[in-house]
DNA sequence: GCCTGTGAAGCTATTCACAGCT
DNA sequence: AGCTGTGAATAGCTTCACAGGC
């Protein structure tokens, strides 16, 4: 098995989409225990070749004649992304974004729980949101300790967010997905994702913007 | 003023971050008249390099003794980035996740307001819900060309999506912004920002995982 | 001395293109 | 005939490094 260490970012996220690709095509339908990489590709947004690139970097074969076996290829990818043991996530900040995120995650692998989320709101501590038990913040550092969670989302307003990714980070977090509009700094071995969706926004407004007025300025 | 097409995408999405950094610094504390580009970088978690190329690709210096002026450079990002006459947003699918975006946008940019959200539940319909009026799916398209929205988040099941997005775009939208795991074929000239949530949750997990045993993998 | 602006270098990611297989 | 696996080429992004200014 080639070593998980020199895959970019990248790669990773296109093989948990593929994975998800992969599972919903086993689902529904005639489900096709073959797939070729322009099957797969027109399915993630993505090209054959990387598609075939990113099999390659994690050491899966296929034939040219049948293509990639669909079972085995989900089994390759799970054994590549997944933790034997399963990961354990915590979240800080039950707002509106903070409960969807719960919503959407709760159930959803099996491998990867949001196990506790923490909230300032003295209302919610002792309370279920989602299927998930909310404890005060200033509990946090210690939570994360005693369930041994990993991973550790962020949806609190900017400014607490810094103080409490250092609290997950102290509590033994090592990656952190940040929805707030903070820079958080932290030991380089803590992998941060953010997500503005701020940002992103934006960006969809303004390209939308520019392609209205393309036929105009393309001219140059 | 440089054309702004051929600006990358990650151009665009540092030149919302820095905006929102400076107006940030613009209201609380000693407001600092000028800024220099390690300053910001260090805000926005970039590089000073980084944010001095930025600046350049769209027309803005500074001066080597005082660095940039804040007032001046978000004015000049605004007249940039944003449609001199606004732009109108619509969502589908007023679930968790959807309505946590019309609470997270829809006061926050004037320029950039959601009009109208949308919904298959019938009891949504006709109410108002964080501020936006809910209309039937049914209604998209229509409602789309009547308000004049160019932008579009979808936030529905993946098994609608492909079909909202298409009456989007029929209706007018130019840009979406997608939540559901599903590779929207829409036209070129439609911009398409995925925001695959569980894809970056799994990616956080990878690396948090990745990075716990790097000590001792690392040897290689 | 410390900054900006920027050509050039260095990286990284993606696509091309084709040999080899079935 | 059409696919996979992959070296080589290309494209795109970021950092380096330094001239020029205050």
């Amino acid at each position: 098995m080639p070593h998980r260490n020199h895959l970019s970012d990248k790669v990773i996220g296109r093989l948990s989409l593929y994975r998800r690709m992969l599972e919903r095509a086993d689902n529904g339908g005639p489900e096709p225990e073959h797939i070729f990489s322009h099957e797969l590709a027109a399915m993630a947004g993505s090209t054959a070749a990387l598609v075939r690139r990113d099999l390659m970097s994690i050491g899966f074969s296929g034939s040219p004649k049948r293509g990639y076996d669909v079972r085995e290829l989900v089994g390759c990818i799970n054994d590549f992304l997944d933790a034997p043991d399963g990961q354990r996530a915590v979240l800080a900040g039950v707002g509106n974004l903070g409960r969807a995120l719960l919503a959407h995650f709760t159930f959803r692998r099996p491998k990867l729980p949001i196990v506790a989320a923490f909230d300032v709101d003295p209302n919610l501590t002792g309370r279920v949101v989602q299927g998930c038990h909310c404890f005060a913040v200033s509990e946090l550092r210690e939570k994360v300790e005693e369930l041994h969670a990993e991973v550790g989302i962020v949806t609190v307003p900017a400014s607490v967010a810094q103080g409490v990714a250092e609290e997950m980070v102290r509590g033994g977090v090592k990656g952190i997905m940040n929805f707030s509009p903070v820079a958080l700094r932290v030991p380089g071995s803590v992998f941060v994702e953010n997500m503005d969706l701020t940002m992103a926004f934006e960006k969809v407004a303004f390209f939308a913007w520019q392609h209205n007025h393309q036929k105009k300025e393309v001219a140059s």
